[in-house]
DNA sequence: CTACCATCCTGGTTGC
DNA sequence: TGCAACCAGGATGGTA
């Protein structure tokens, strides 16, 4: 379920469950998910402080006390659960289980196993396969319209298909493209070099209200619970076309016409939702 | 370089 | 209730 704001509601109930625990052990139940764990992960984690938790794009990385940084994406189904007592059985795809010397569990859960994880020293960072393409961060102070001006000049592919494409700019998945395009009345299908400046503009907003907003209904669910899975808040019930495929929008001029309602649309084999009335 | 497609894997939903 | 088809929030690697 992970996009940047879920997984940035991840990290952030971490941050505040799990700073500072010592790892008693890590069981592993599986070699690994998408790639095979790391050699001897249990084995170099085991005794290590968790220091600082962090997002990069979509990825989570737990900092370590001995310049060792912990890299996992949740992929698809992905989930990460902490508890405050040792779980008395495992559900069928708990694949990785992390015990603290404070007395904490971290349970990673994945049935489609897209996920990953890494070890990665400071090091050998920048130059990490699945990190030195990564384009900018949205919600950065940097980013704005002229930056993604000037990441969709010239790029023939749709709009949709570039909002998704994380060498360009990251975070944004399937879910948030729909809904960032709504609510900046272009259509999915658009060339992404032909929006017009005050499109770009239009669309800068949206992607940083949208991203913002989501991570806003997780940290409300946070603070009551201990989990770190990001689903209680999940921004679902704010989704305005995603999943509503023949729905009317929200205060928009389709409704009561007959041609009215929301569009399931097939790009790039992922569904696309949009207002034809509302999106031009 | 760009665009498109298949692919990894399991589970939930839908339709007959 | 059985079973098959289809769909799913990500990202990579291969091909043209």
């Amino acid at each position: 379920m992970p996009e940047l704001p879920e997984v940035e509601t991840v990290v952030r109930g971490l941050k505040k469950s799990l700073i500072g625990h010592r790892i008693k052990n890590i069981l592993l139940r599986r070699d690994g998910l998408r790639f095979p764990f790391p050699r001897d992960f249990s084995k170099i984690l085991q005794g290590r402080r968790l220091e600082d938790v962090s997002r990069r794009a979509k990825y989570i990385i737990i900092h370590l006390d001995n310049d060792l940084r912990w890299l996992c994406h949740l992929g698809m189904s992905g989930s990460l659960v902490i508890q405050m007592k040792a779980p008395h059985s495992y559900q069928k795809h708990d694949h990785v289980i992390m015990e603290t010397e404070e007395g904490a569990w971290l349970i990673y859960n994945d049935a489609r196993r897209f996920g990953m994880m890494d070890l990665v020293t400071s090091e050998n960072w920048d130059n990490h396969p699945l990190l030195k393409n990564l384009g900018p961060e949205p919600l950065a102070a940097g980013f704005d319209a002229t930056r993604l001006s000037g990441l969709l000049k010239g790029k023939e592919v749709s709009i949709k298909a570039a909002l998704l494409d994380q060498r360009l700019m990251v975070g944004v998945g399937n879910i948030y493209a729909s809904e960032a395009l709504f609510r900046a009345g272009i259509r999915p299908t658009r060339r992404a070099g032909s929006l017009t400046k005050e499109e770009v503009k239009l669309l800068t907003l949206s992607i940083k209200e949208v991203l913002k907003e989501a991570i806003k209904a997780g940290g409300s669910s946070l603070r009551n619970y201990v989990q770190a899975n990001g689903e209680l808040g999940y921004f679902q019930a704010k989704w305005q076309v995603y999943g509503k495929e023949g729905q009317t929008c929200p205060g928009c001029i389709c409704q009561g016409q007959k041609k009215g309602g929301i569009k399931r649309i097939e790009q790039s084999g992922r569904s696309s939702f949009f207002c034809p009335q509302k999106q031009k």
